[in-house]
DNA sequence: CACAATTGAATTGCGTACAACTTAAAAAGC
DNA sequence: GCTTTTTAAGTTGTACGCAATTCAATTGTG
């Protein structure tokens, strides 16, 4: 008997087998995870992964950091401006060429890398499982991440 | 000699070890992946997982829909709004309980789903993957996904 | 039955995301 | 050297996503 019920011609479109929903699922649930630790520090987490660059490269361009994170500036000029207006970051043409922006921690976005830490271990640990095992799950979502990227009809 | 250049203590935030950017970076390439296809069709990503739970389960009130997606009525009822704007689906109080609104599909919302197996498809083809190993890692993100919501400091 | 508590959507406000466009500065071409 | 092209940010408009609040309908309790 077709068309009984709930009738799945096709399992290719059921939500659970959906791995763009569950990676779209579980961003979120990083993000809010991460939501009351950041809250205690005063970042969103968009903010959080701006710190991340900065703290590797302080004093990069906005079109570095958007470059790291693939964010365009229609994203991060407002979000620097916010950096900025709570005291993490300062923002500045470079000399040289006064078309980039160099964004530079200030004093205070430098220590809030120490409330990060302890940030971090604490998803870590929630997570129940070891470092290595993260990693090698990161390496897999990245191999997924490169893969659509370097796809698509462009590019 | 400490304090050289770049001395990282703690390799613990490099952005490339943070799995959460990784998967916050996936998501992003998916919903830029899946523009393109959906574009076609006439609606966004989000919208395109709403009508993934409707052709699942048509009628559904619109908190069985977030429950499903993890999404509130504060994006869901704006985002079905314009679903309904664009002759996709109908929303009508439940008779039973007027405080519920169940969503329809409309002969055009049924429809569009040939057209999303077909892009579903494409995206699975660029991956370059089988199935099998698709529906793995969607496994393991899924399990991420749970930890990461029965783990913090409520639930 | 009356009334308090709960529930389901909707609304408001803020912060991303991204497409498309603008503007200013630098690089390239002639 | 002067114009054309390219590049880097910024701006504008639309669509999420979520916290917090509101409002109406239903449920629970005495």
């Amino acid at each position: 008997m077709p068309h009984t019920h709930k009738d799945q011609d096709t399992p290719e479109l059921l939500l659970e087998n959906q791995l763009c929903f569950a990676v779209y699922s579980a961003a979120h649930a990083f993000t809010a995870a991460y939501k009351p630790l950041l809250d205690q520090i005063g970042v969103t987490y968009p903010q959080y992964l701006v710190l991340l660059v900065l703290w590797e490269a302080n004093g990069s361009s906005v079109g570095e950091i958007g470059g790291k994170l693939n964010l365009d500036s229609g994203t991060l000029t407002p979000l620097l401006k916010r950096l900025e207006a709570q005291g993490f970051v300062s923002r500045n043409r470079d000399k040289n060429d006064e078309r980039v922006v160099r964004v530079h921690l200030t004093a205070m976005g430098r220590d809030a890398r120490i409330h990060a830490v302890a940030a971090r271990r604490a998803i870590v640990c929630s997570l129940e499982t070891t470092e290595p095992e993260i990693q090698k799950l990161k390496t897999l979502v990245t191999e997924l991440d490169g893969r659509l990227r370097t796809s698509g009809p462009n590019r």
